[in-house]
DNA sequence: CTCGTCAATGTTATAATATAACGCGTCAAG
DNA sequence: CTTGACGCGTTATATTATAACATTGACGAG
């Protein structure tokens, strides 16, 4: 009857459908493997290593190996997809990556980590990234791009 | 006649009597192996890894292993005397620890990280955290802490 | 004194994160 | 048909960080 069947939920299946719209506008290819990275970055709730990514791809395909899914996430990073959290070194997906910019950067973001349900949350507030500018400018430094990680408890968890 | 010298440069050597008394104030010690570490530390012109100054340290202190590192920078990090940057995973020594507040916290910094000579510069803006802290408000998120480490060329480099 | 306790460090092993380097197949341009 | 770029596989290794347990020395209680 039926395929395999979806491997994502259907909403994400959409924003992998958006995304690989997005990687032919750039003359880019959002291959099978780059694909499945992708969803299973953002059908991850929380913030994802690149091993777990691993392990999880590793249900699907045999032999991938840690630079299968670094190079992926640098791909996707790249485009703006996928941003690294650094105090976890972990994966998130973004959630406006028709934003698209360039180079994890681009659309300045900063992320809410709430590191008593682990959720992380992105939000792209102009305040702060004015705030950085004019700080960096006020110090005669060139910015390129800024990573902002906000940690404490978030709404729903401090109840 | 002298006995092994100064093992670090005089202003240094200041900075670290001072640690030591304010480490006093907080009834905790900075011990020999401690004061190596963040004269390490702050010695070094750029930031520094954890097993670079591992190298440095094993020079003077066989048998030195990484918990020794991470345990000593655990406890300067946690009086606010060295923070890590992130994006480098590396430490670098706080410049103001007199304003010391709490565990690699308390006063809000913010790092600018040039991208061609590698130093890090160490910031306190207020504008910064206080949009930081309006954003977090504003999301319901109760903020324990932030992280920003901008990058880019430093007025030295772009000349 | 000497015992217990605690802080500090030593010691060994291993976990977790990330990259280097090379190979191989496909496919389109020339 | 061959050359070069791309995508991915594969093996090995580098880098960063922690777990777990042992030892030492200072110091107060008894």
């Amino acid at each position: 009857m039926s395929e395999t069947g979806l491997t994502f939920s259907p909403e994400i299946e959409l924003r992998l459908d958006e995304a690989a719209r997005l990687c032919a506008e750039r003359g880019v290819t959002l291959t099978p493997l780059r694909r499945e990275v992708l969803g299973l970055v953002l059908s991850s709730e929380q913030p994802i290593g690149a091993y777990a990514l691993l392990d999880r791809l590793r249900r699907r395909r045999r032999g991938a190996a840690p630079p299968t899914v670094y190079r992926v996430l640098d791909f996707l990073r790249a485009l703006g997809f996928v941003h690294k959290v650094e105090r976890l070194n972990a994966f998130v997906g973004c959630p406006s990556a028709s934003n698209y910019v360039g180079h994890d950067q681009g659309h300045a973001v900063q992320f809410l980590i709430c590191t008593r349900c682990g959720r992380v949350t992105e939000t792209e507030d102009d305040a702060i990234a004015a705030a950085i500018a004019d700080a960096a400018e006020r110090h005669g430094f060139r910015q390129m791009r800024a990573t902002v990680e906000i940690e404490g408890i978030c709404r729903a968890c401090v109840g």
